[in-house]
DNA sequence: GAGTTTGAAACT
DNA sequence: CAGTTTCAAACTC
């Protein structure tokens, strides 16, 4: 319906837009030394994305690579870094290196190799990538370079931006330097355009004096009309992640129309907007949730973000994991609904509510064998087995099995080998989880 | 369909 | 960071 309504003023606006550094942290920027980098960053929900299309891939015997299941999709990012020699160039052309990352079969594959001479036979800039999360980093180095910060003007900046952006194969979002600015990139149009190019300019020295560099985070595509921002190209790679669950995930096809009449659809009361779609024959009034209304839209993404990095980060996680089907990352708040409707963002996602919920009066839980039933009402931090099995307890059983299959890798060990290892250590984490709870019961 | 309840998000 | 207000979805009648 979209018709007009008292216009809202957004809380959003120029004096809101410092986020910087929001969505830089935990990148892993910070650790290549002596490099002036320009790094591209994709948070990925809802499936990884190859909106950056990077084509073909060099064997390398030692790269690193990592099961798919490994990586959280949450927070794979995609880094492609500038190196800079001041010595063999007097210009800032980003060039890219063979240094690509592309599924293969159930793995992904970070590779990297010698960097290949520039066609005019200069020997000076090149590119490469690397995945990393937000828990294990994956580099991809030159070996033997020593490369050294290099100042960029703005038309410099520009350039290099549009270069590493000419990879990215359909239209879409970014922040360059974690939120500071915002870019948008159409493959189908001449170079990126940065929103607010002049304070970049203006702080880009500053920045690389500090090594940090620019970075540049993509949002979305600025041409979706109704998919999820981050929607995958190629289907090989979907497959293999996992997708987000009902009720927290839109896709154009299932989700509800929202019925906003007063926030615009900019802000995170909007479930088109908090999943990150455009609205799409809704029933909202005054929506600026649109392609019409790029620029607001983006500006309401970026106050979102700079207020909260993970604001359209899936609430629910670990959704995949078998028998415990899932947690809400903050967990609820419930007071009266006893966490049986679909107010509870916990019972609405259709799993139980953990020790990280603050309700009152939770009836959303698992009493556990022998014990309590649904007529029982208990506080979190009671709740079975879900008080035991934390996020932080899955995560650090992540932790631990990534550790043992570096450690086979360093070891150089034989696939059977790190497989016998982690399995291992699989059964050592089972053992301590079962062995706490057996305790949490008999207490 | 109108009014009420609810809890997350936004604001102070 | 806690308390309050705003908001839109869920719910009730």
């Amino acid at each position: 319906m979209n018709s007009p309504a008292t216009e809202l003023q957004p809380q959003y606006n120029e004096e809101h837009d410092d986020t910087a550094d929001s969505s830089s942290k935990g990148c892993c920027s910070e650790r290549l030394n002596n490099v002036c980098p320009i790094s591209i960053e994709i948070p990925i929900w809802s499936g990884p994305t190859s909106n950056i299309s990077l084509p073909g891939i060099v064997p390398n015997p030692h790269h690193h690579t990592v099961q798919s299941e490994m990586l959280d999709p949450l927070n794979l990012r995609y880094h492609i870094d500038s190196f800079i020699d001041p010595y063999q160039s007097t210009q800032c052309q980003l060039t890219y290196s063979d240094c690509f990352l592309e599924p293969q079969l159930s793995q992904y594959h970070l590779v990297s190799g010698p960097v290949p001479a520039p066609p005019d036979g200069s020997h000076h800039n090149s590119v490469s990538a690397s995945w990393c999360t937000n828990e294990h980093s994956l580099y991809s180095m030159m070996p033997g370079e020593l490369h050294k910060p290099f100042p960029m003007d703005h038309q410099q900046f520009q350039e290099g931006l549009t270069e590493a952006m000419s990879h990215i194969t359909h239209p879409m979002v970014c922040m360059v330097n974690g939120g500071e600015h915002l870019a948008l990139v159409n493959p189908h149009q001449q170079g990126p355009v940065l929103l607010t190019m002049e304070s970049a300019s203006a702080q880009r020295n500053d920045t690389l004096t500090q090594g940090k560099g620019y970075e540049v985070t993509v949002l979305g595509t600025s041409s979706q009309t109704a998919g999820p921002l981050y929607e995958a190209q190629d289907q090989p790679f979907k497959k293999q992640l996992p997708t987000r669950n009902v009720g927290m995930f839109c896709d154009s096809k299932s989700r509800k129309p929202c019925h906003c009449t007063r926030s615009q659809c900019l802000k995170l009361y909007c479930e088109c907007f908090s999943n990150g779609v455009m609205c799409s024959n809704c029933d909202c009034s005054n929506c600026h949730n649109n392609a019409e209304h790029e620029m607001k839209r983006l500006k309401a993404i970026k106050w979102c973000l700079g207020h909260n990095p993970d604001a359209f980060r899936p609430k629910i996680a670990g959704v995949k994991s078998g028998a415990v089907r899932g947690w809400h990352n903050k967990g609820c708040n419930c007071k009266r609904s006893g966490c049986l409707k679909r107010y509870c963002e916990c019972y609405e996602a259709n799993i139980m509510c953990t020790s990280g919920c603050k309700c009152v009066g939770c009836r959303n839980y698992d009493a556990g064998p022998q014990t309590g039933s649904k007529d029982k009402i208990v506080n979190a931090k009671d709740k079975w087995p879900v008080s035991v099995i934390t996020p932080a307890v899955l995560e650090g059983v992540g932790d631990c099995l990534f550790a043992q299959a570096e450690m086979a890798e360093r070891d150089t060990q034989s696939p059977a080998q790190a497989e016998h290892m982690v399995l291992c250590e699989f059964g050592c984490c089972l053992s301590q989880i079962a062995k706490t709870m057996f305790e949490k019961k008999t207490n």
